[in-house]
DNA sequence: TACTTGACAAAAG
DNA sequence: CCTTTTGCCAAGT
């Protein structure tokens, strides 16, 4: 597909995030082969609240487990929808980060 | 076209 | 694990 924007590519690869995983925006920005670019995959995000359909945000979260973007959500928005897909969340941060972490580039082979 | 901004990542102390 | 510094790159202005 042409014209695919890197934005709607990020889109693409977070709604596969599987219920009751997460993943992280480098991990996002590899398996689009921009690496480098994991800054653009949160930027992105940012525009995901238009976007349609919406994209599970809240199962994305930086490479140290901590819900970096809980703050744009809007209060602990975030960290409730992570609670009710089963993820254990505590001061910001995903419990068992390293169980539950999804590598696209590994797992969606 | 140039500058600024970011929901990041990796390295160093 | 924490803090600071550096690099990254696309979008908006």
């Amino acid at each position: 597909m042409d014209k695919s924007n890197f934005y709607d590519d990020v889109y693409q690869v977070v709604r596969l995030i599987p219920k009751g995983r997460v993943t992280s925006y480098g991990a996002i920005a590899e398996y689009l082969g921009t690496k480098g670019s994991s800054r653009m995959v949160g930027y992105a995000m940012g525009a995901s609240g238009t976007a349609q359909p919406p994209v599970p945000a809240h199962r994305v979260v930086n490479r140290n487990g901590l819900l970096s973007g809980k703050i744009h959500f809007g209060g602990d928005t975030m960290e409730q929808l992570l609670e009710s897909e089963g993820i254990s969340v505590e001061d910001n941060q995903v419990q068992n980060f390293k169980q539950l972490f999804w590598d696209p580039s590994a797992e969606l082979l």
